[in-house]
DNA sequence: GATGAATGAGGTTTCATTCAT
DNA sequence: TATGAATGAAACCTCATTCAT
């Protein structure tokens, strides 16, 4: 019975909310959040603007989930890759695959995460960049450990860092599904390029 | 008496018009397009909203001028730097270097260029990316050059570039004077690593 | 049990509404009724806005009723000190006394009475100021006899009353329980200072 | 010329801004603040909603200005009218009577000035207060005085001047020019019924 | 008795823009 | 050159209210 009556149980409530989600990731991944109306994003549902705020206290809260539910899952995936690998060849190629493969999977959110922070408010700021400064410190200490065991030549880490992230970020950017390459292609290659520069004992 | 001689020539205009130019490179590079108000570029260069209509028709267009002139600029920068060059792993460097030093030494412009593709009306969107493409051809000229000469090994030239320029472009994210790094140091790591990546007979 | 059993008799109902009626009260008192929304009333109670239509038709019905139940039991209070008294003079007495009394206890309903009458619509309004206007009456008959007896001097009753409403009136705004003065000793205060201003053979 | 050129000089924009000023009063007179839109506003003066927003920052900025216009022509008013009296009972007669005038001839602002104290924000309610506070120390001042000297017989000067002012200020109430009593004859019986009320040797 | 989900109207405020001066 | 005065659209958000459950 319980599940027969679906309004009780708050089950169309969580599809609605997750519509609300995915609109306001789109059209913020288009439009940016200043450009994107919650006029837009309700009509994308279905919804009246005013119904928003029952799933959402505000716009920037708004964001700020989206924030916060991206990261938080980038974050969890990196690090299980990370965790399976031995050695700092296979946990920065692992590191990187995963990175990419988010990017590509999610690229309208992790877009958005990138790309929608000066939107943010000043706390939520705060929050977010110290959650981003953890997410590059994984890939550092990648870097980190494996110049000390000299298996990389690295002459700044957090230089590497920089280039890296904007490299693989970027596949947010123009990534799409069924392009010319596939998925695994384009991580492979990014993979490669950022670790034969990296490599020690190179040209 | 100046002022009467100075309105006459066009000078004072001109100096206005430029301080409005900055005035809304730099906060729209703070602030993103739609999240900057004309009220606030105004109040920057110290004129009323409306005198700004004497300069640029409307808001777009003054988002067109950026566009235009920084890529302009860029363009005729990374071409005269690769002219200087005789083989593709110097016009590579070449152009890595220029193409950095670009997006650090007017990184709110070129910044701008970047992120605010999106906020451009339909007519001038595809303007603005057809002269995009132009320039990251340069690129992938250079890239293809090199490979049929042996020098590198790309497996995808396009992708090799949009590797290249995120990661570049990326600077312009970060990127400040008299920060922990000189802007030679980065450009040279930068173009390193990225030269390590492509050129053939590596790892 | 009890709840199901409580919920028959409905005990527990009319508490919840006194707990409404409660709330608005004093968030009208302090915010006003244009400045107090239904969702602060439910959350002082701890219930959803849509509860408060159980209990109350209107935000307006529940204006209403507070007006109609402090206005009734204040000109029952007052028509009883009235009655118990003699002489016009311990008439005016007992019923600026009972006047002030009530309006330092009941300080909130009382002084949403009074500040709010612009908030009714037009059939409510007609109907409140109308009791208003009986209660009105109680003072200046008792003025009037007085004036016929020859105890007061009254040039106007009707101004009188006004101005001894207002006055008395005006003790809900400040007074306050364990405040510097007695409430006793308030009444006295405010009681001599109106008697002796009509008392006829002064000055 | 200058003179000729009204638009050039601002004179109508001052027009402009005392007829939202004044609609401003009146509406919020009637409504309250909060039962006051600025829709209706503008209508009133017959313009649009936003260009009310060239004469005054917000809705809570024009009820400050109000506040405070009000109140300080009051305090002057009165001010005045105390300097010009000899003794305690005629300063105490000349201050309610300015009090009255000013409460009758612009009853709508004084009304609002004390009715809406409540819907200003946190730092102009502690403005405004202290305001008020110090207009009612010109009162309190005065019954010390004439008590000091013999002349008043005053319990408590802070009571007799809330007392005072609650009655006075409810003229802005009730008071309509062309009534039944004039002006002049309501000051006189007011003044008398508060001066009786307090004079040393009566009853 | 109480809630969850939705609404439509309306709130204040900001926006880019215009045009006479 | 620059402003003053006004606009209409649209922004985010809150409101009282409804109704099925």
């Amino acid at each position: 019975m319980q599940s027969a009556s679906a309004a009780a149980t708050g089950e169309p409530a969580r599809i609605t909310e997750q519509s609300i989600y995915n609109a306001a990731v789109r059209l913020i991944f288009e439009r940016g959040y200043h450009g994107t109306s919650l006029r837009a994003v309700a009509g994308e549902v279905g919804l009246q603007m005013s119904s928003l705020y029952y799933y959402f206290p505000s716009k920037q809260d708004l964001l700020m989930q989206i924030m916060r539910r991206t990261m938080s899952d980038l974050m969890a995936t990196v690090e299980r890759a990370i965790a399976k690998a031995a050695d700092p060849e296979g946990r920065l190629r692992a590191a990187i695959r995963a990175h990419i493969l988010f990017h590509a999977k999610r690229r309208e959110e992790a877009f958005v995460v990138d790309a929608e922070l000066r939107a943010l408010a000043p706390a939520n700021y705060a929050a977010v960049v110290a959650t981003r400064d953890r997410y590059e410190q994984l890939f550092a200490e990648v870097l980190r450990d494996g110049a000390e065991q000299g298996r990389f030549r690295v002459p700044d880490a957090k230089l590497a860092v920089f280039a890296l992230m904007a490299m693989c970020t970027g596949v947010a950017v123009w990534y799409r599904p069924h392009g010319r390459l596939s998925l695994e292609r384009v991580a492979d290659i990014y993979t490669d390029l950022f670790l034969r520069g990296v490599l020690a004992g190179g040209a």
